[in-house]
Order: C-alpha cells, then sequence, then structure tokens
DNA sequence: GCGGAATGTAGAT
DNA sequence: TCTACCTTCCGCT
C-alpha cells in the first residue's frame, strides 16, 4: 500500500497511539533485535513521515534516538494481532496497544536523518515543501516526466499510482521530457498532487476520479481498483477509458507497470491528441 | 504446492 | 540496465 499518502497516515496513528508512552519495542523476527534492546522501555516521542520515509522519534535531549522505516513495495503495519508473528521485524506495544511491522526495504536507528532528507525532493504532503525545486530539476532533465515523477530526488512520496494518475488528470504524454513542461504546467500538476495525496490520507486510498467521470455519472457499473480506490487508468489496461473511451496501455517505464490512455494523453513515440482541458 | 505479481529502493555491472 | 531483497496473496496445477 505504500505511497506518500499511507506512510503519513501511519504516522499520524503511530502519534495518536504511542506518542508520550513508555513502549516496548522487539523484534520477534529477529533481523532488528540489538536495535529494539536499545529503544525497549523509551518513550516514542514523536512519529513524521517524509516522502515515503516514517520516522519514529525515541527519547528526548541528547539521548533522542531515531528509527527510520521505508515499507517498499511488500513492506506493512498492522495496528491489531495478526498471524505469523515469526515475520515481525519491528513490533512497538503499550499495554494493549500494538504496532507490528512486516517486510519493509529498511528499518534502521538513526543519529541523524539529514543524510536521507538531503537526497529527497519536495513532499506533496508537507507543508513547508518547495514545488520549485522539483521544476529545477525537471527542467533540467531530458528524461519522461513518467520516469521524473518516481525519482524520489525530484519529488518525494509519489509512487506508480500517482504518477500514472496524475499524468492522465493533465492530459499529459507519460514520455514528455522534462525540459519541455513549463511552469504553468508544472504548477497545476503540484497543485493537484497535494489535493490528490492530502485526500488519499484522509480516505487510506487512492481514488482520482472527478466526479463528472465517476461510473455512476457516465451510466456504468461501478468498479474500483484492487487497493480499493477508483482509477482512470492504473491497472486497467484493455479496459476502455472513461472519458474518451480508446483502450487503455501499459508499458515498463522506470521499472515500473506504466498506465495511459493512447486517446487522451497521446501515444509514447506521438504527441499527445489534444491538449490539456 | 508453485509461480507470478504487487502502490519500492539500493547496489552492482 | 540488471538483480537482490522483503512478504503476502491469488490463480493455476
Amino acid at each position: 500500500m505504500p505511497e506518500g499518502h499511507t506512510i503519513h497516515r501511519l504516522a499520524a496513528e503511530f502519534r495518536a497511539r504511542f506518542a508520550g508512552r513508555g513502549v516496548r519495542v522487539s523484534s520477534p523476527q529477529g533481523k532488528f533485535g540489538a536495535a529494539a534492546a536499545l529503544l525497549d522501555r523509551s518513550v516514542l516521542t514523536d512519529a513524521d513521515a517524509y516522502g515515503k520515509h516514517l520516522f519514529l522519534h525515541f527519547g528526548s535531549g541528547p539521548g533522542t534516538r531515531m528509527v527510520r522505516v521505508h515499507l517498499g513495495l511488500f513492506g506493512r503495519l498492522d495496528f491489531a494481532r495478526t498471524p505469523n508473528d515469526d515475520t515481525v521485524r519491528l513490533r512497538i506495544n503499550h499495554r494493549a496497544r500494538i504496532a507490528d511491522l512486516r517486510g519493509p526495504t529498511a528499518c534502521e536507528l538513526l543519529e541523524e536523518r539529514a543524510s536521507i532528507l538531503s537526497r529527497l525532493g519536495p513532499d506533496p504532503l508537507r507543508a513547508d515543501a518547495d514545488p520549485d525545486r522539483a521544476f529545477q530539476r525537471i527542467r533540467r532533465s531530458r528524461q519522461p516526466i513518467a520516469a521524473l515523477l518516481m525519482d524520489q530526488k525530484v519529488i518525494a512520496g509519489v509512487g506508480n499510482v500517482y504518477r500514472a494518475e496524475v499524468l492522465f488528470r493533465h492530459r499529459m504524454s507519460p514520455e514528455k521530457s522534462g525540459q519541455s513542461v513549463t511552469r504553468a504546467e508544472w504548477e497545476l500538476i503540484w497543485a493537484d498532487l497535494v489535493g490528490l495525496m492530502a485526500d488519499g490520507v484522509r480516505a487510506n486510498r487512492i481514488d482520482t476520479v472527478r466526479p463528472e467521470h465517476t461510473p455512476e455519472a457516465m451510466g456504468r457499473p461501478p468498479r474500483v481498483d484492487d487497493h480499493g480506490g477508483e482509477v482512470y487508468v492504473y491497472r486497467r489496461a484493455g479496459l476502455p477509458c472513461h472519458v474518451c473511451g480508446t483502450e487503455i496501455r501499459t508499458t515498463v517505464l522506470a521499472a515500473r507497470n506504466l498506465f495511459w490512455c493512447p486517446g487522451c494523453q497521446g501515444g509514447l513515440s506521438s504527441p499527445p491528441a489534444s491538449p490539456a482541458r
């Protein structure tokens, strides 16, 4: 489930359940055992997210420690007891409240996080984000916009669903080069991501379909993606576009499955069929 | 039971 | 550009 909205939501869950509490910290699976022992019985003071990275803060003053969690593709966090205790990398609990982390790409103890944050572009979910930082990188790049949107150094927190959906919403060809994206286009995309991702945090799913294009509005049977949200193109290859009826296509771009509508956005080797509305 | 896929990244080549 | 890693789930035998 892990795009940026999920991680921000998880940070809020941690704050609500554990902030200010002394917590038990363990690693049933073992890989985080030594670090867990250091943190055990300390106070979880705060939790926050930057892009797809989750930071758990323990203690205060000079003894402050931090855990960085990155769920990667398979990682998950459960706030309830679940089977397979032996796969839990990190368990935090306060009385009956529990958080179990499984399968993360990263779970590590940190002294500082500046080195991590320096590798990340602005995060649309953070109030301190500067979208111009992202634009400066985009305008200097010949990479396709669909690759740049996935690059965490350019923009932090966007993943494969948001990249495909935001490009569709702006009728932008996935292969449009960064250099050719105008400031005005970028400002619209950024503003859209801020809104979509904030909605994602609230709803805990990714919904990108505008009211006028919902199945109800279009007189079609309702359907949602496996992840629970309603989308235009993501994982809809071979199905008709909600807007123009053209078959949604898929290819691999930036090592991930890209989905787009050739009718609304143009083909991967031809200019977009129509300008953004 | 096996194989493949999944909202991701880091490190080697 | 590739491969490795981490876990779950689903479809196929």
